[in-house]
DNA sequence: GCATGATAAATGAC
DNA sequence: GTCATTTATCATGC
């Protein structure tokens, strides 16, 4: 059921051009949303599971094994390790009787 | 017994269930007498989830879905909008 | 069938 | 780095 990452331009080795490559600094368009395959998802909390905070050469070893980018991977380790606090939040209101009343 | 409990409470997570219509009434006349800036405090948040019977997360998500998709067709939400408006304007007056 | 709440990528303030 | 947020996607309610 892995289906593979079809991302836009990640494979590319040319396109990573900021639009019209001349003066104008462009407001870039956000990048669409690109939900990972499960493949990688369980790439990255393993790694996760070793250490919240990844290192710059894990990191780009990373990013190439699931082909991402280095600034995704950047970037999921810090929406993980804020999700881990929402969790830990979550359980202690959870588990307490009387938590805001 | 705490690991089962423990996975029921991450597999409930996601299952949702709507907020009473108390509450909803109480978000949306915050949201609507702030339409120019729709963005509570901190304080304004806790202070919400406890009217409303939520936790501050709630409060949270429910905002940030009510901005963007009021702003991706605010036609739909007109008829809302005229509703809490007066709602509002007939508090003001009293 | 959409409305709605929660979560997952991505950005930006600080 | 954290963290509120935007945006799309997911999963459910009805």
């Amino acid at each position: 059921d892995e289906e593979e990452n079809t991302n836009p331009g990640s494979s590319a080795s040319s396109s990573s051009v900021t639009k019209e490559g001349s003066k104008s600094s462009a407001p870039r368009t956000r990048k669409k949303r690109c939900p990972y395959s499960k493949f990688q998802i369980r790439e990255l909390e393993r790694e996760f599971f070793f250490n919240v905070y990844i290192n710059k050469e894990k990191r780009l070893q990373l990013s190439r094994m699931l082909n991402l980018t280095d600034r995704q991977v950047k970037i999921w380790f810090q929406n993980r390790r804020m999700k881990e606090k929402k969790l830990s939040r979550d359980r202690l209101q959870y588990f307490s009787g009387n938590p805001l009343l | 017994a705490v690991m089962i409990l423990r996975s029921r409470f991450l597999d409930a997570r996601r299952k949702r269930r709507n907020f009473n219509k108390q509450a909803t009434e109480i978000l949306n006349e915050y949201f609507y007498s702030h339409l120019s800036n729709p963005y509570p405090s901190e304080e304004a948040k806790e202070e919400l989830a406890k009217k409303c019977g939520i936790t501050v997360s709630q409060v949270s998500n429910w905002f940030g879905n009510k901005r963007i998709r009021y702003k991706k067709n605010i036609g739909k939400f007109q008829e809302e909008a005229n509703i809490y408006a007066a709602k509002t304007a007939v508090t003001a007056t009293n």
